[in-house]
DNA sequence: CTCGTCTTGCGAACAATGTACGCAAAGAGT
DNA sequence: ACTCTTTGCGTACATTGTTCGCAAGACGAG
């Protein structure tokens, strides 16, 4: 008994072994990244508050991880492991399998609409592995339909690129509606005199706009986003002939 | 402290009207900070540098712009004021002019590589004169081309989104590459290792990269971006029937 | 010339944030 | 029991966006 230290040694007094939460780890603060940036936006994401999440002080984080560049490359490639591309074992369909993986990758972007800024800053160097899983499939879904290995890559690249360049843009929109804490139809009509005015110099620009004028927003941008994924998948096609691939 | 007024009042010691330089407005700062980021990245964008450049001091910024984040939209804006779309005068060659607004368009993003981040942060909801003006331009194209209204809205967005997504990523890994201080060849000789690690498990992709192995790592960038381009072009040329528009 | 008023610039200061550093506590191996 | 390694963390510092109050011209009115 060493009465020196506590009064009372007991299980009570002793700091419960540090462990009543399982510890920190690279996974778990990942995880709870992905989670406060979800509730929270991207401005929350800071050392302190993700650490307070998690039950530790801020710089017990950098044990685990270099620091928030790195922390940030961890969190997208945790948001790619979310992407569903189809394994290319039915060989029959590659343009619906396609189709089907890129609207996985639009949904996760638009379920973290963070990523948008950090995909434009991490770009497609970050090498984690769900992204290369998920490209592999993705390549591999080109080259079962028919295209040769270098075209394969840029097919995957052209598609990728149709996909993340519009669900940028659509997290971009829905990022900046959530910061201002308003619903869509406050913040259109909030937004109205302004888009009147800018649009009375740019008349193609106002007959676009009224032309889709009526339709519940986000239907509009489903619908969008489906006619240019139609549009690229066609242009992939007809790389491969009359025959289109159907045959394998 | 004012402690010590000038004892001999002269030309000399007046500082000498304030007007040495053409004083602050808005449209200095902005381009001050376009040359900043140009020069220095995007991490070097602060008030106080800013301000340094400029001969003034970081705060004084704050007559002109509202903050950090209205100087980026105007930033953002005063780089598509770069973009060059071609003016529907011609009205035979739609697809050519297309074509060579969505290069303007590339080109700009890589000669501003800091605008990658930014785009997915305020996206196309800007609404600033220049971005207008373009898209009223390539709208006007696709008009001209034979979309009806609603659908030349969609397939100006395809064609942008692809431009973005893939001149975005172009971006991304040259930011990164300039970060870095090293040239593309050191970058890509330090990285080989990491590279055949993360392909191991992975052959279509090692299959696509070793296919495409030799080249001038630009050109290669270049024809990607040319490839895919054509195939979204060829996409909504498709969607014109068999005339294709060229008849008006 | 003098007196408000308005505009512009700016230094000081504050709050938020990323992160380096050194110390302490716990565990592992001998 | 002693030492070494791993993990957590409090302190502290540098950077940066931004607010605030003050001063110095600009300018029209009297």
């Amino acid at each position: 008994m060493p009465a020196d230290k506590p009064p009372v040694p007991s299980v009570w007094t002793r700091p419960r072994a540090t462990r009543e939460r399982p510890a920190l780890s690279r996974e778990r603060i990942v995880a709870e990244a992905v989670r406060l940036l979800d509730e929270e936006g991207a401005e929350a994401l800071n050392m302190r508050n993700l650490g307070t999440r998690l039950g530790a002080g801020a710089t017990s984080l950098y044990r685990h991880v270099a620091g928030k560049d790195e922390l940030i490359e961890l969190v997208v490639d945790e948001a790619y492991g979310e992407v569903r591309v189809p394994e290319a074992d039915p060989p029959g369909d590659w343009r619906g399998a396609l189709a089907e993986g890129a609207r996985s990758l639009r949904a996760m972007i638009l379920r973290h609409p963070w990523i948008a800024p950090m995909l434009g800053q991490a770009g497609l160097a970050t090498l984690g592995p769900n992204l290369m899983r998920q490209s592999e499939r993705m390549i591999t879904l080109f080259r079962a339909a028919g295209f040769p290995p270098g075209e394969a890559d840029q097919a995957m690249n052209t598609l990728i690129a149709y996909v993340i360049g519009m669900a940028t843009s659509e997290a971009a929109y829905l990022s900046m509606l959530a910061r201002s804490g308003r619903t869509e139809q406050e913040w259109a009509e909030s937004l109205r005199p302004v888009v009147e005015q800018a649009m009375r110099d740019h008349p193609r620009l106002r007959e676009a706009h009224a032309a889709q004028h009526g339709g519940d927003p986000e239907r509009v941008r489903e619908e969008g986003f489906g006619y240019g994924l139609e549009r690229v998948l066609d242009g992939l096609q007809a790389r491969l002939g009359p025959a289109g691939g159907s045959a394998g």
